[in-house]
RNA sequence: GCCCAGGUAGCUCAGUCGGUAGAGCAGGGGACUGAAAAUCCCCGUGUCGGUGGUUCGAUUCCGCCCCUGGGCA
């Protein structure tokens, strides 16, 4: 059988990907990849709208809940899992269906990364620490110094980017710039491409903001004050820094009262939302289907067509 | 009913000693290579509550009216 290497369905956040997904996979030979950097979490489900485990059990899916929330993943683990799973699933005889809405993961999935050395925490302490003495652009003039190409590509304000190149620097003599700049190995993949589109943004809006309140019936201020509870977790952990957990987190400090709270959060997600389109419509613009309604089973259609090959 | 304080961008407010106005947030667009649900960049015309008056010119000063707080009855 020629069926499609692989699939990539994706869109924003509370556009119903999860739900397509599961119903892909009872029609087709597909086994599901989760592309979303805040699902690897254990024990962050409310907040991450993460499927629940009845779900999980009719509809599997890799790379779910597979760290805990005060250790680290990063794009470059992603790429090394998925690549995996995919050979894996692939040797199956099965179809790899890669679902969620991390688009940095998918474009370093499809394009590749180039050799750069990994993040070092002591490093990154340092460079935190001066930065607080002079500032994030004095960083950004030191970065200058030594990488005047990345320095002027990169914004002084931007002090996470700052933070890598001068890491990069540091543990390679090199610059980001120069490691960059070398040709990646593309992945062999041909990738068939759904996206999900928002049908208007004010829908979405509004999905947002009730999936928001049906997060805080289900207990999500709970599940975020257990994980306070713990002890070895702060808000400057990428985990806690996730839309939604992060509000609660400050809620339950009593840095908002409970409306700030809901209305941040909310606020945060439509903004993750946009940010993730503006991912997409470069995306549409190749080849994509968009799917404004798959429920009309249009989507159907085409994924017969190419499983039939 | 009287007194006081307000009514300016979607919201909270600043301001114009009279020459039609600007911040924060929201919102929109964009960037994106080991934190990405992160991090960052760009974008501000709105009957200045209504209506009369003074004035070359009123959102600004004056009168009246409407609305919202608070106080006194």
């Amino acid at each position: 059988m020629s069926a499609p290497p692989v699939i990539f369905l994706t869109g924003a956040t509370a556009t119903g990907k999860t739900e397509l997904a599961v119903e892909i996979a009872k029609h087709f030979p597909v086994e599901l990849i989760s592309v979303d950097s805040a699902l690897i979490y254990q024990g962050m489900n409310i907040g991450t709208a993460k499927p629940d485990s009845e779900l999980l059990s009719q509809a599997p899916h890799f790379l779910i809940d597979i760290i805990d929330p005060a250790e680290y993943y990063s794009a470059w683990n992603f790429v090394q899992d998925a690549s995996q799973l995919i050979a894996q699933i692939r040797h199956r005889g099965n179809v790899p269906l890669l679902v969620g809405g991390t688009m940095l993961y998918y474009h370093v999935l499809e394009n590749g990364l180039n050799e750069l050395p990994v993040a070092d925490p002591v490093i990154r302490a340092k460079l935190n620490h001066e930065a607080d003495q002079i500032g994030w652009v004095a960083m950004h003039e030191k970065l200058a110094e030594i990488d005047p190409e990345s320095a002027s590509r990169i914004k002084p304000g931007d002090s996470q980017r700052i933070q890598r190149a001068l890491e990069v620097f540091k543990i390679s003599g090199q610059s980001i710039s120069d490691l960059q700049e070398k040709q990646t190995e593309r992945p062999d993949m041909e990738v068939t491409r759904i996206i999900l589109n928002a049908d208007d943004r004010a829908r979405l809006h509004r999905r947002i903001e009730q999936r928001f309140h049906v997060m805080l019936d289900k207990g999500f201020i709970d599940e975020v004050a257990d994980l306070k509870k713990r002890g070895d977790l702060n808000l400057d952990m990428p985990s806690m820094r996730c839309v939604g957990y992060r509000q609660v987190w400050q809620y339950l400090e009593g840095n908002l009262n409970r409306e700030e709270m809901i209305y941040k959060a909310v606020v945060a997600t439509r903004q993750l939302a946009k940010r993730q389109m503006t991912w997409l419509r470069k995306q549409s613009q190749n080849n994509a289907f968009d799917c404004l309604n798959y429920k009309n089973t249009s989507i159907f259609k085409v994924l017969n067509e190419l499983f039939q090959g």
